[in-house]
DNA sequence: AAGATTTGACCGGG
DNA sequence: CCCGGTCAAATCTT
């Protein structure tokens, strides 16, 4: 990135691509480490202290372009959720979680958009990524529809455990256009009220993925994501994750293969996935990268 | 066989 | 009437 892109989400996906990369390669001193039996050397502590930093930095810029693309509104693309989102979700959500309304005779009757307006209990929040299904949950997709405009299907998706538990959290992924990575804009409805995150037990690796996807955060969430009503003061920070898993890539023409990974890839999946693209990549790039990283990132501040 | 995905149809809002 | 969101039967996967 030698110059500043001209427009504010042509920067928020320049700072969103370096963040990826940090969180990619960081990893590998851990990595390391795991490898040799003394402690790290003091050299590695401060790489890793800067490159801490760096990411930090890197997620204030991104919140702080993604408040300003918000405000200003030129820039419609990731930062701002569709207006009418929160409503049809929950309102069918709430119909079906209100018990038997779930009868064939009541669902010929369908949709009801507005049944529930959505009021301060609904959400709904954006999320721009390339690992779209990588946030911790299971989803289930419900479908799929060609969007007025949209390069791409837009696919819709709700929590597995939405009858189970009533679960009210829907999503729906539409991917932004053919760049690699591609990116992807998640738009999230509803919190999940299901406390099910994918550490579940039935997964096919045991990567330990609640550990990774909560108590390891520079693994596993990722990319800018706003949430437009909060229930916290502050918008969170940016939340990147470098688990970028394509390594050598499909044609830009294709849509990212999102169908066969609904609601099973977890937080655990996309780590050794990451974990093995790492090990596969090429080390010699990182001590580049690590420069160039914390230059481009300081300068954003 | 059970659960997940696909896909065309339905419905309501604008 | 168009469009986006959801349903549900059919199909696929495990």
């Amino acid at each position: 990135m030698a110059c500043l892109p001209d427009d504010l989400e042509g920067a928020v996906r320049e700072v969103a691509e370096v963040y990826e990369l940090i969180k990619t390669h960081q990893p590998l001193l851990l990595l390391s480490h795991l490898g040799q039996q003394e402690p790290p050397l003091a050299a590695t502590k401060l790489a890793q202290s800067l490159l801490s930093e760096a990411l930090r930095a890197l997620n204030i810029a991104l919140s702080v372009m993604n408040q300003q693309s918000q405000e200003s509104s030129a820039s419609p693309v990731a930062v701002k959720a569709e207006p009418q989102l929160s409503a049809s979700s929950s309102a069918t959500a709430a119909a079906d979680s209100n018990g038997a309304t779930t009868s064939p005779a009541a669902r010929s009757g369908k949709r009801r958009r507005s049944v529930l307006t959505e009021g301060k209990n609904s959400s709904s929040w954006v999320n721009l990524t390339s690992v779209p299904y990588d946030d911790g949950y299971e989803w289930r997709k419900y479908g799929e529809k060609k969007i007025n405009g949209t390069q791409f299907t837009r696919s819709y998706l709700r929590c597995t455990y939405k009858d189970d538990k009533g679960c009210l959290a829907t999503k729906y992924i539409q991917q932004k256009d053919n760049s690699y990575p591609p990116v992807f804009q998640v738009t999230y409805n509803n919190e999940h009220t299901c406390n099910c995150t994918t550490a579940s037990p039935a997964k096919k690796n045991n990567l330990s993925d609640t550990a990774m996807a909560s108590s390891n955060p520079s693994i596993v969430h990722h990319d800018v994501m706003i949430k437009q009503e909060a229930t916290v003061g502050l918008p969170p920070l940016a939340d990147v994750s470098g688990a970028v898993p394509l390594d050598d890539q499909m044609p830009s023409q294709e849509p990212f293969p999102i169908a066969d990974h609904y609601g099973t890839i977890g937080a655990g999946d996309m780590g050794l996935i990451m974990m093995e693209s790492i090990l596969m990549g090429d080390d010699t790039e990182l001590q580049d990268i690590e420069l160039r990283l914390l230059y481009n990132s300081f300068k954003y501040y």
